[in-house]
DNA sequence: TCTAACGCTAGATAACCAACATGTTGGTT
């Protein structure tokens, strides 16, 4: 047996290529479908899915049954599945790149390379110049053209890079937008949709959702507004345009009366509504985007707003960062959703840099005025720790001790965010760190070198009380360090450490499955803005999504609470 | 192939548009 075990993602590909394959080869669609559905799984669990199989426990997790479970095991024990391997052998392996040509699916692809005896791209790009493509019925000169041109971007080779915007950005046009829909005479309701409404980390097109009486006037006012850069689409109740920045918006306009089913169908996510649609289908209840059909009359029953919609499906309305089934609806079945935690629920910031920090933009003073005026009670001040060598810690207490008087109430408390360096040891000594109120430790360098070995040792310090954004990773650029969340999760909780979720929009870290698997342990998880700046305080709110995502209420975001509940007693 | 129901079997989300070509593909949640 390999000494390390295939990564969640190794096995997820493994399945995905094994449903392209069986595709091709015209085996069962639903075959296919749990193939596809039981990657998926793999990739959002965040524990090791290898382990899980080995232990006979993969099965527990929905969407794999002894079949794929077994499959898992043989990717552990045999570097592959076995039904992998087979099909491997029986489809040239350029075929499998076809279905990512536009206007190839399964279908096309398998008569491409039986009919034509074409098994690559190149063979495939020759064939198409030489115009041999639409001897085979159902390909015309336009598929020619088209596959042509996605060949010369390179589509097929790799798939295609989504251009994903972070959320940090979009939901700030999103909301821009909204608010400019709803100020317009022909709006009667305006709301975000998709994933940015979910608050997913990152998102690619934005959805927005209107009623209105004049359909027309409203898609005229969104074409039609000075920060379109193209009309991508435009027609009677639906348009898409992209904006200056690059964000692609999609707008629906619909009658008010199935605004509710509407907004519910385009907020999604897709498994979200496939689970949501499986169930009502056993109770005789067909859901679409139109209303809800009761199956034996063919009456169709609308709802105007989500609320009733989820009420007459005989669920606790479930709020869009829920949305992912991920136990969402059974939770709010038996009436169990938790009141998940707001934005105006933090009292106080936890990891924020000032100017003694290279990087930082505001002083000490500037960064507290703002944390008051966000109705925050205290701030402490985490500059990096390679700063303050040499006496400045210490002229940095002073500066903080002095400025503790002009504040009013208001608390300004001496943090520090250390470094945890290769080997696991920290760059201040325990004796700095005893003195200090706060104590974020976060790797910054060498990710890939014992991750999850360095965080522990982190954690097993007595003065530490907080890890800095776990992994590291940043988002669109780097996908962070590989680290063992329930090794983290299950120190954390014995040693009382807090895991933050980061709100810096590219880190968002704590990540949203991470967060929610330490918030059910009972870690302490304080939501920080990381701030450089003044303004930077405000990414609060991604963080409160993220939170949010991961189930998480008032009692489990730590800074919630006063500074009095979560100050440790201290040696000074 | 999974799940729910009950020992073998049924059902697997829904509905639209659009393109190219006359059904398949792709895109949307």
């Amino acid at each position: 047996m390999p000494a390390t075990l295939p990564r969640n993602d190794d096995l997820a590909e493994q399945l995905e290529l094994l449903a392209d394959l069986s595709e091709i080869l015209g085996e069962e669609s639903f075959r296919v479908l749990a193939y596809r559905r039981a990657a998926a799984r793999i990739r959002e669990t965040p524990g090791p899915v290898a382990e899980l199989a080995l232990a006979g426990k993969a099965r527990e997790l929905p969407g794999i049954g002894r079949t794929i479970e077994q499959k898992v095991v043989e990717a552990v024990q045999e570097g592959e599945m076995r039904a992998l391997s087979k099909r491997r052998a029986l489809v040239p392996p350029g075929v499998v790149d076809f279905l990512r040509l536009p206007g190839v699916g399964p279908k096309t692809a398998a008569r491409i390379w039986t009919e034509l005896g074409i098994t690559t791209l190149e063979g495939l790009e020759a064939a198409a110049r030489e115009r041999r493509l639409r001897n085979l019925s159902g390909l015309g000169p336009r598929s020619e053209e088209k596959i042509l041109a996605a060949l010369a971007e390179g589509a097929g080779r790799r798939a295609p890079a989504e251009e994903r915007a972070l959320l940090g950005r979009a939901l700030p046009a999103v909301q821009r937008v909204v608010e400019e829909l709803a100020a317009h005479p022909a709006a009667i309701a305006v709301s975000e949709a998709g994933s940015v409404r979910r608050r997913r980390e990152t998102v690619r097109d934005l959805d927005l959702v209107a009623t209105s009486n004049e359909p027309r006037a409203l898609i005229a006012a969104f074409c039609e507004a000075p920060w379109v850069a193209e009309i991508v689409a435009r027609g009677e109740t639906k348009a898409t345009i992209v904006d200056h920045q690059g964000l692609r918006f999609d707008l629906r306009v619909v009658a008010p009366e199935c605004f509710g089913n509407v907004l519910q169908h385009f907020t999604g996510s897709k498994e979200h509504n496939v689970a949501l649609r499986e169930e009502a289908q056993r109770r005789g209840l067909s859901i679409s985007e139109y209303g809800v059909t009761i199956v034996d009359t063919g009456e169709v029953v609308t709802h105007a707003s989500e609320e009733e919609l989820y009420t007459y499906l005989g669920y606790q309305p479930i709020p869009p960062e829920l949305r992912e089934n991920a136990g969402e609806l059974e939770a709010a079945r038996r009436g169990e959703l938790p009141a998940l935690v707001e934005l105006g629920d933090l009292r106080g910031e936890l990891h924020a840099h000032s100017t003694w920090s290279a990087d930082g933009k505001a002083t000490i003073e500037e960064l507290a005025r703002a944390a008051k005026a966000r109705g925050l009670s205290y701030l402490c001040v985490t500059d990096h720790s390679h700063y303050l060598r040499d006496g400045r810690l210490e002229a940095q207490w002073e500066e903080i001790e002095s400025l503790e008087a002009r504040l009013g109430r208001f608390r300004v408390l001496r943090g520090v965010e250390v470094n945890i360096r290769a080997d696991g040891s920290l760059d201040l000594g325990d004796d700095v760190l005893s003195e200090l109120d706060w104590v974020v430790a976060s790797l910054h360098s060498a990710l890939d070198r014992n991750p999850t070995e360095r965080v522990l040792a982190a954690m097993d310090n007595p003065h530490v009380d907080c890890i800095g954004h776990l992994t590291g990773r940043r988002l669109l650029r780097r996908p962070g360090a590989d680290i063992d969340i329930e090794r983290v999760v299950e120190r954390a909780v014995e040693t009382g450490t807090a895991l933050e979720i980061n709100s810096q929009p590219d880190r968002l870290d704590l990540r949203d499955v991470h967060a929610r698997l330490a918030g059910e342990a009972g870690v302490r998880i304080p939501v920080t803005s990381d701030a450089h700046s003044t303004s930077a305080l405000a990414y609060a709110e991604l963080g409160i999504a993220v939170a949010r995502r991961a189930w998480l209420t008032r009692e489990q975001v730590l800074n919630t609470r006063p500074w009095s509940h979560i100050a440790r007693p201290r040696r000074r």
